[in-house]
DNA sequence: GTGATTGCAAATCTTTTGCACTAAA
DNA sequence: TTTAGTGCAAAAGATTTGCAATCAC
């Protein structure tokens, strides 16, 4: 984890040195936006808009830029579940989403219960990378 | 099916009013080049070049309208692997993909042996739509 | 200081839209 | 004719990029 509530800064500045990321105000910021508290789902324009909520100066591009800086250093997870705009994943274990459809949100499915049976063989000269599942409800938690 | 070789127009045109499409030449077109043949899965972008090559006049916007009217009539299926562009596939029936990160391929996994268990219940008020199941592999089938 | 990072605005890419023109019924 | 469909070019939305200004070291 990057960061907890009493140590404010020093884990999430020794988080992003380890992966050879200086830590800027922005890299902070977001960082602690993003693992302080449980997993989270972003896309880039949410988490800027929650960081200038917040107080945070913080230009889009430098979020995009951060997101995938994140990705790369493997404290990010890129999720496609809809053309058009890019979901972020802080859960970075072995799990698979419902995607609401009428809102657009990501959620983990919870545990790891989720078994794909009958797999055949990926193509000849391929290897295998990920499988995803990815469950597409409609209607919302409070009903609709 | 829309067409089969051999009654080249008639069948894609009776598809078609049958879905209260009016049969217009690039409706046809684009048809054929679809349904004609085995599964398919295009871009707009794809669709668009290989009408274009094939000798058929048709704008690329014309295209897009024409793939979300066969979306919309049920003739063809979105997927969704990747942001940034929509691919549209042929083959209706219940069945999962490969998808080559590499070459932006979608490939059908043939049979419908993939059975996923441990579903959780969706969640409350949420009611299922669909499961995808997506198996993103690398390196080409013929390898590299 | 020096090089990495940021912000802005412009560019890019995919997709959609408005509207005059064309074609199907 | 009458209405649906098409093409174009412009608009829209997400993302990226170039470059000067700024910040971490």
């Amino acid at each position: 984890m990057l960061a907890s509530g009493d140590r404010p800064y020093a884990q999430t500045i020794q988080a992003l040195r380890d992966k050879g990321l200086r830590p800027t105000r922005q890299r902070i910021a977001l960082g602690r936006l993003l693992f302080d508290g449980g997993n989270r789902h972003v896309t880039a324009e949410a988490l800027h808009a929650e960081a200038s909520k917040g107080g945070v100066k913080v230009s889009l591009a430098t979020v995009y830029n951060t997101l995938h800086q994140f990705t790369d250093a493997g404290l990010l997870r890129q999720v496609v579940v809809d053309g058009g705009c890019t979901y972020f994943d802080t859960n970075l274990s072995d799990h698979h989403h419902f995607y609401h459809v009428d809102d657009a949100r990501l959620e983990d499915i919870p545990g790891d219960g989720i078994e794909v049976q009958g797999l055949p063989q990926v193509p000849e000269g391929a290897t295998l990378e990920r499988v995803e599942v990815i469950v597409r409800v409609h209607g919302d938690r409070k009903a609709g």
